[in-house]
Formats: structure tokens, C-alpha cells, sequence
DNA sequence: GCCAACGTTGGC
DNA sequence: GCCAACGTTGGC
């Protein structure tokens, strides 16, 4: 069992999204480390801390659950989606993959960046880091726990 | 293989 | 909207 933070535009896709929808399909990440994570090591039922980027104010909202291994993420086929079309991958041949992202729980408290940084406990956590880009990002057992707890408040 | 140029991310 | 940091591309 594994632990994530997976980032998304709180104004593309945000956690009141998730909660309508119940599962997503986690397209568009073009990233090779991000990506990485989720072909080897996501497995279903690891949990996913879920940040809204570019949000007032950004932070971490809710949680959600690996619901499908990876598999190949369609996006990158369709020449009418410009950010995501990739023209070398191939139908036999995918390069990007994603993984099934399911509802669990939106924070009462959405736990601001701003609480994440002043948050001894958290002092390594990656999306504290400056210039933490990376769109999916492991996260260890304590500090998973230790968010959800600051969101629960 | 180096590295400059470019595009993107994301906090502020 | 600005800009720093980062990843990718492509010329050499």
C-alpha cells in the first residue's frame, strides 16, 4: 500500500468534481516521472491526497483511492486535444498511461499550502519544497495521515 | 553528449 | 501577470 499527492488545476478538475463523478480517469499528465509512478507503482487502493494547484488557496482539499492500474491514457491520441495530443505515440505503441482515481472524502478544512509549510511535521514533504512541479508525487504513511488529520479539523 | 532555447508549471 | 524552476528539444 502506497501513498500519493496528485495535483490538479482546482479550476479544470477539482475535488466537488471528483465527489459528482466518483472516479475519474487521470488524463493528461505528460511527465516522465509522473508518469513512471503510476505504470509501476500504483496499485488499486493506494490512498491519494488530492491538490488543487493555481487555487486561492492552493492546498489539498479531500482524499481519493487508486481505483484502475495504469493503462493507456486515450488523450494522447486525439489530434483535437492540442495539449495532450503526442504524435508519436501510437495505438500499439502508447507512451503516456494513467490511472483510475475514485472519491473518498473531501476535507472539511482544505489545508492550505501556506499550513502545509508551517507544519513541523511535514518539513519534508515533497510539495512543500520549493518549485515542487511534479504533478504526482509519492507521499510516506506519517505524512498522509498527518494531513488528513489537519483536514478533519 | 553538451547546452542554449523554449515551453510549462505553479506560487505569489 | 510575473517570474523562477524545471523538463524537453534540437543544433552542433
Amino acid at each position: 500500500m502506497n501513498y500519493w499527492l496528485m495535483k490538479s488545476e482546482g479550476e479544470s478538475y477539482s475535488i466537488d468534481d471528483l465527489m459528482r463523478d466518483g472516479t475519474t480517469v487521470w488524463e493528461g499528465v505528460r511527465n516522465y516521472q509522473a508518469r513512471n509512478f503510476m505504470m509501476r507503482d500504483m496499485q488499486v487502493g493506494d490512498c491519494v491526497l488530492f491538490y488543487h494547484s493555481n487555487s486561492a488557496p492552493s492546498g489539498v482539499y479531500g482524499t481519493a483511492v487508486v481505483s484502475a492500474l495504469a493503462h493507456p491514457d486515450l488523450s494522447q491520441g486525439n489530434k483535437k486535444d492540442t495539449m495532450h495530443y503526442d504524435a508519436k505515440a501510437t495505438k500499439e505503441k502508447p507512451i503516456w498511461y494513467c490511472v483510475d482515481v475514485s472519491f473518498v472524502l473531501k476535507f472539511p478544512h482544505p489545508v492550505s499550502l501556506a499550513e502545509l509549510k508551517a507544519d513541523h511535521a511535514l518539513l519534508n514533504m515533497r510539495v512543500v519544497q520549493k518549485a515542487s512541479r511534479l504533478s504526482v508525487q509519492p507521499v510516506s504513511k506519517a505524512h498522509f495521515e498527518h494531513v488528513c488529520a489537519l483536514g478533519k479539523k
